[in-house]
DNA sequence: CGGACCATTGAACTCGATTCAATGACGGAG
DNA sequence: CTCCGTCATTGAATCGAGTTCAATGGTCCG
């Protein structure tokens, strides 16, 4: 086979310093700031060698983007040994502690350039729908009724709007967040268990998350 | 809209007429699939006329998003005639009136193309500041306090992730999705108030809006 | 030892954004 | 009525970033 063992490991070494370094990049400065010939120089490759690896300057950064997204779905992995409370407690602790330690990969992510591009909002709408997969599922609302779902991902847009906050002014203890974010998630599921009484029976496995929540 | 050629008065602001172009143009298509060629031809002008009016096509984009954000900030003017609550009610209600309706626009605002330029940023951050300042106001709470400015910016992202669901999928009735943000906004409130037990006071003004919702 | 493969290069090319000197229409002043 | 200044408008020239590609050289495998 031409996919020998001896090349892929320096392919993948080459690529993923290079997203390393798109991370760090369009972290920092504007998708138009970044040139092509800043990418190279401070990767010390030359521009041609950016082609090999990928299709071009809109290609490598939604392939960034989509590693900052990989990142932060492996960071924020649940764990099934865990009860239901607890692996959302872990699960949102783990989330802010990653914004918390990469806010640039996290802007990029979020704040992603390109914003009309479909192909970037694919990456971070399929970023969120495995948050909102995730909890929904492990809340055990398996119909996705329209309801949960836009209260799921109206809370998933809370989660994302107070982090940013979080970091940009620093002036919250992250574990007084951890709770408002917990408290709003109760308070997303229960209001929409009232507003659709035909999902009445999945308000069971939200009264008690909500009674520990103390609402 | 005027459909034909050359029936275009001189008083009609050319200027507006771009901006107006640029709303459906951005809404409709990413940043880079929009040209400077493509504005002209739709736009009836030359290339060079653009210059003339905007810095350039970064410039005349920034220009279209203000134009999004004050259309939307003008569509949801609080009535201040009316008490707390149904102030809310009515400037939620028209800000999904005016998602509903101008749905480019809206998308063009919140997916903001060239998302981590912090000229584009800035706009979009002072219209979600226009709403903050709106809703801590209009329910009294005068001291900033970060917990509150938190839970609040949260509720914001809440509102927009929900409305682009809302529009993505039209399987919820608009009076629905209202009742479940505006039970939102409540429930962000309590919880900020027995996070930041010193700013008690602000109860009082919390707790009767909570009651008329049902919390 | 030879050949193939593949990472890598640098120069050439393309195409869209930007600049600018020239044009012409309009409106006011004499 | 005519001259003049202003200003919207143009089209061609320029510029630069993104992209392409044929050539190179090292490495491994038979």
């Amino acid at each position: 086979m031409p996919t020998s063992a001896h090349t892929r490991p320096q392919t993948d070494s080459r690529r993923g310093q290079l997203l390393e370094l798109g991370l760090q990049l369009f972290g920092s400065r504007p998708y138009d700031d970044v040139s092509i010939d800043d990418i190279a120089r401070e990767a010390g490759i030359s521009k041609g060698l950016l082609y090999h690896y990928f299709g071009g300057k809109r290609d490598f950064y939604v392939a960034v983007v989509a590693e900052a997204s990989a990142r932060l779905r492996a960071a924020t992995e649940p764990d099934p040994a865990l009860d239901p409370r607890s692996r959302i407690v872990a699960g949102l602790g783990a989330y802010l502690d990653f914004v918390d330690a990469r806010a640039a990969a996290f802007t990029a992510l979020m704040r992603g350039g390109l914003g009309t591009d479909p192909e970037i909002a694919g990456v971070i709408d399929s970023t969120r729908q495995v948050f909102v997969d995730r909890f929904v599922e492990g809340l055990g609302l398996t119909a996705p009724r329209p309801v949960f779902r836009t209260a799921v991902r109206a809370w998933i847009g809370a989660v994302e709007a107070a982090s940013l906050d979080w970091i940009t002014h620093r002036d919250l203890p992250r574990d007084t967040l951890l709770m408002l974010l917990l408290s709003s998630l109760g308070a997303h599921l229960v209001v929409a268990s009232r507003l659709d009484p035909a999902a009445g029976v999945v308000l069971t496995d939200v009264e008690p998350l909500l009674g520990q929540l103390g609402l």
